[in-house]
DNA sequence: GCGGGAGTTTGACGCAGATCAAAACGGGGG
DNA sequence: CCCCCGTTTTGATCTGCGTCAAACTCCCGC
């Protein structure tokens, strides 16, 4: 009983932001140990998100900003008539649901593409703390602005490139995210499938597949199933500029 | 003299945040008239860009927000190959410059598509001010996550539309932005080229020109030039959502 | 281990929209 | 007022990717 207990409070104590390992991520550097201990109590709780299960839903009002702690997630925007696109895949560190502050309501449903964890940041209590921790608030406008940056880069992805580059785009990105959460760059799992990549680059799953095979033809990836492994990161930076010429 | 004076002071009334038309798009509601005297203080200048001038261009470090007083102007994101994309139209009461909060740097260009009015928000004050005044700093978040959920919008218009959706989503933007700020909602002049509206559409300017041309012909708008009528806001409601399977 | 459904690959074909071309228009500057 | 250049329109043709179809693979549950 007394080991359980311990093992309980490991847990915890795992779980508390001051000892994540996805500080660097989440948390702005050079809090002192009295602004981290409010940070810690204002993260009320954590949520598991089982593979396929929603975080949350498209329409449901806002209460909480979601930090990923562990695990895999897309979020999707519905068009009224049923089309869905898939917005974004997030992964550790990533906080998920800055589009519903506008509104208080989410619009988009955010899914788990394998089981995930998710530190649950109620807004309102994000908004008090960072009124009285500068560099918290400053912290919070960067990873909005950054959201804001993302989106202009998947606009010009969609407005202006080709099949080949927007594929090249995307592998790419991934290895830039995994690599700095300190996993390999060159090798990962994709956990999506054919058609959620093909709906994020606005191609069809098809494309998506034919493509990659073409890449792996050239030599310039190897792909089984959703193993990925990437044999060159300078043909894939090449294939995502030069091919063309869409203007 | 006297006469001489007494203008420019009404001048510079009229252009306070407290006596701005633009209020209730720029500001939260509920201001006390010290919160509201704050804010005045805060924006330090007002610059005027003339047609085909750039506000900022990408690259450089950034200094303030931009309200838009008066004008239109666009922003485009460039690729290091030459390619450039339209991210956005502004019109006034938008702000602009969220982008690059993030890495301090703008990584779009702003250019005016008229001759323009902008008013300069330092963004450190801006977060100073937020800090001490909550329903400015609400407001402040919401403009960031408005401008998130736009281009979720605008990536399921890219990525799920064919062309005559994309166009007909497009004036119907245009039409609710330009009667939210009590301009006609079907009638308005078109301030950018065709080239521009397909850079931000993913289309080609013949495409555009084809579109109109071809919603013309259907009789839900009149085009001449740049002036746009909307025959039927229920006919390109339909356009937006019914026409097409592109999934 | 085996069966079945979901996910993937590959091929053949068609079409929306790009590209190329040329004529018409329009508005700003001399 | 007219000229000129940037913009727009319209037509003809080409092509990248979507669509349809079929076979194959991988997993997950039984």
């Amino acid at each position: 009983m007394a080991t359980t207990l311990r093992i309980v409070e490991v847990n915890k104590l795992k779980t508390a932001c001051s000892s994540c390992s996805l500080q660097e991520l989440c948390l702005p550097a050079g809090l002192s140990s009295n602004e981290l201990k409010s940070v810690d109590e204002m993260i009320d709780r954590r949520r598991t998100v089982k593979r396929g299960d929603y975080l949350f839903r498209s329409g449901v009002s806002l209460h909480s900003l979601y930090a990923i702690r562990s695990g895999f997630m897309k979020s999707c925007v519905l068009h009224e008539d049923g089309r869905e696109q898939v917005a974004g895949f997030h992964m550790m560190g990533d906080l998920m649901g800055l589009d519903a502050i506008g509104t208080n309501h989410h619009l988009c449903d955010s899914v788990a593409l394998e089981d995930s964890e998710v530190c649950e940041i109620p807004l309102k209590d994000l908004e008090e703390l960072s009124r009285n921790i500068p560099s918290l608030q400053q912290h919070f406008h960067r990873i909005m602005s950054r959201e804001i940056a993302r989106d202009y880069g998947v606009m010009l992805l969609l407005g202006s490139m080709r099949a080949e580059e927007r594929l090249a785009a995307f592998l790419l990105n991934l290895s830039q995210r995994f690599a700095a959460r300190g996993y390999s760059a060159t090798e990962f799992h994709l956990r999506m499938t054919r058609e959620e990549i093909g709906s994020y680059l606005g191609l069809k799953l098809e494309t998506v597949s034919r493509t990659l095979s073409h890449f792996q033809a050239q030599g310039v990836i190897a792909v089984q199933n959703k193993h990925l492994r990437i044999l060159s990161l300078d043909n894939l930076r090449e294939l995502v500029s030069h091919h063309s010429c869409r203007s």
